[in-house]
DNA sequence: TCTATCACGTA
DNA sequence: ATACGTGATAG
């Protein structure tokens, strides 16, 4: 495809910094239906005091979600995604064109998959539901771009795809693949980290930004639950063009399929009614995403961060990931946009949302300003680090002929911690790409938690557990169209957590690739946090 | 719910 | 040609 991504055709600018931002919206264009445009701008900003920003030169950096159209076509009905033991991609797929980008720099894109929220779901009388609260998430993994680290120059030239990033139900995955639990929800995200040698994964000004679609969150299923959704996919995924047909061709097929003369008609179709299904996400949901109706919400973030070495980032995964409390990211309100907070924030576009905040500030809780009401989904738990470390050093570096993702093995982020901060990661064992197991290696304290945006790798990288106080605020700037993504810089702090490394996955298995890593910090969401 | 397998299609 | 990505299906 094209590159979907233009549709936007924002500019944004480049934003700022941190906290400058607080104008930052920009808006663009939006044209989402579904919310009202406000203007992004208002919302997002806030800023934290004091804190410092530099510019890291990511606040310029601009991303748009290709093929937007059809994703916000199956976020109308309540995307869902197919989750296997082998691992299975996603469809649509995640792909983005992104700008503003320094040609000579260095970058490693990577994504994450966080939850979406603290609940459990179930499909039934042809819509979701709320059945319980959420699982425990999983290792939060990383999935590396395969051409990271790769120049401004390349990844700017032509879409970047994550199409090869596979999504698994198997908490022992050894393939590297990110792991979610059934019937939950998830929110991709993009995160751009700078990896130039001057500024590598340690050190101190590792600089990154995340970039988050709310169109792009889905229910992980084992089995499509909403024939709306089996029919989207068999109509846009190439893969499944052998299940297309008129219905005169489906009948026959059916019958030929079945060895039949005439065919039993397929499940999918009775099995639903074709009662509209609320999206899970917009619609009664709720609190899902935010929904078709317009909630959505790009937020980006961007940060620097500071941090120590780089091996510092390896270090010390965070536990495990409880997700504790916090989870909810978004709070189902949150999603929604309910008005006028979203609808500031959300881009009319695009919801991208973009963190900024810098968690060297400390702000406490200021944070809220993005999330803050409801607007914006959660924060999802951090990167993690690792994934900046990989990049760093790049095990996989291109080296690798293809490189293939570490995966690290992360904290989950919590939300609480959400926040900005920081990531942390753990490292990854590249030597040969181990994926890490998640499991066993989190360690307890928690909180890592990255924000999303925010934090500084390096900090994240290990970020011990950030003192709620060191949650960032992120300030969402939705950009609108365009993510854009501020970036901050923390300084930072380095927070010296002890760097664990994880364990290498030692595993006969080799992985072919990882291009996942775990993330280890979640970002807290100072708002989260606050709560808690 | 989830899994393994299948036929069919893409790449 | 091989490898592998699809949803459907049965268990």
């Amino acid at each position: 495809m094209a590159n979907g991504g233009d549709q936007f055709g924002l500019a944004e600018r480049p934003d700022s910094d941190c906290m400058d931002s607080p104008k930052e919206a920009k808006q663009e264009n939006h044209s989402f239906p579904l919310n009202s445009p406000a203007s992004p701008q208002t919302a997002s900003s806030q800023q934290i005091p004091g804190c410092t920003v530099e510019h890291n030169g990511m606040e310029g950096i601009k991303v748009f979600l290709h093929d937007r159209e059809l994703w916000t076509k199956f976020d109308e009905v309540g995307t869902e995604m197919i989750i296997t033991k082998a691992g299975r991609r996603m469809f649509p797929s995640y792909k983005v064109k992104v700008t503003g980008l320094n040609p000579k720099t260095k970058y490693i894109l990577l994504m994450d998959i966080v939850p979406g929220d603290d609940h459990r779901y179930k499909f039934a009388d042809n819509k979701w539901s709320i059945t319980g609260k959420a699982e425990p998430a999983m290792p939060g993994r990383l999935y590396v771009h395969p051409d990271s680290p790769a120049t401004g120059a390349h990844w700017s030239r032509q879409l970047v795809s994550f199409q090869k990033l596979k999504l698994t139900n198997n908490h022992l995955d050894p393939f590297g693949h990110i792991i979610l639990n059934s019937m939950h929800k998830y929110q991709p995200r993009l995160h751009i980290v700078k990896a130039d040698e001057n500024n590598g994964f340690g050190s101190k000004n590792t600089a990154f930004c995340t970039h988050v679609f709310t169109e792009t969150a889905f229910i992980a299923v084992t089995s499509y639950q909403n024939h709306k959704i089996t029919q989207l996919k068999i109509e846009n995924n190439p893969f499944a063009k052998g299940f297309r047909g008129s219905d005169d061709n489906e009948f026959h097929r059916m019958a030929k399929l079945q060895g039949k003369d005439y065919p039993v008609v397929p499940r999918s179709t009775v099995r639903q009614r074709a009662g509209p299904a609320g999206s899970p996400f917009g619609g009664e949901g709720r609190g899902l995403r935010g929904s078709p109706e317009g909630a959505g919400s790009p937020y980006s973030c961007d940060n620097d961060l500071n941090s120590s070495s780089p091996q510092e980032l390896l270090s010390p995964p965070p536990t495990h990931y409880t997700l504790p409390h916090l989870q909810h990211i978004p709070p189902p309100q949150g999603y929604h946009c309910t008005k006028r907070k979203v609808e500031e924030n959300c881009s009319p576009g695009n919801r991208q949302l973009s963190y900024k905040k810098p968690f060297a500030c400390s702000p406490p809780s200021e944070g809220e300003s993005y999330y803050h009401p409801s607007s914006y989904p959660p924060p999802p738990p951090a990167l993690s680090n690792n994934a900046a470390l990989a990049l760093t050093d790049s095990p996989y570096s291109s080296d690798m002929g293809q490189r293939q993702a570490c995966m690290f093995a992360g904290s989950e982020p919590r939300l609480d911690e959400l926040n900005c901060t920081p990531w942390s990661y753990t490292c990854p064992l590249p030597s040969a790409m181990t994926p890490i197991d998640p499991f066993p290696p989190y360690t307890p304290h928690p909180p890592y938690s990255s924000s999303p945006q925010g934090s500084r790798l390096s900090a994240i990288a290990h970020q011990s557990s950030p003192p709620l106080g060191e949650h960032v605020s992120h300030d969402p700037y939705q950009s609108s169209g365009a993510p854009t993504q501020t970036s901050q810089n923390l300084h930072t702090r380095q927070l010296s957590p002890p760097l664990r490394e994880y364990p290498r996955y030692t595993s006969s298995l080799s992985p072919p690739l990882y291009h996942t890593l775990e993330t280890h910090i979640r970002c807290g969401v100072p708002e989260w946090s606050a709560a808690s």
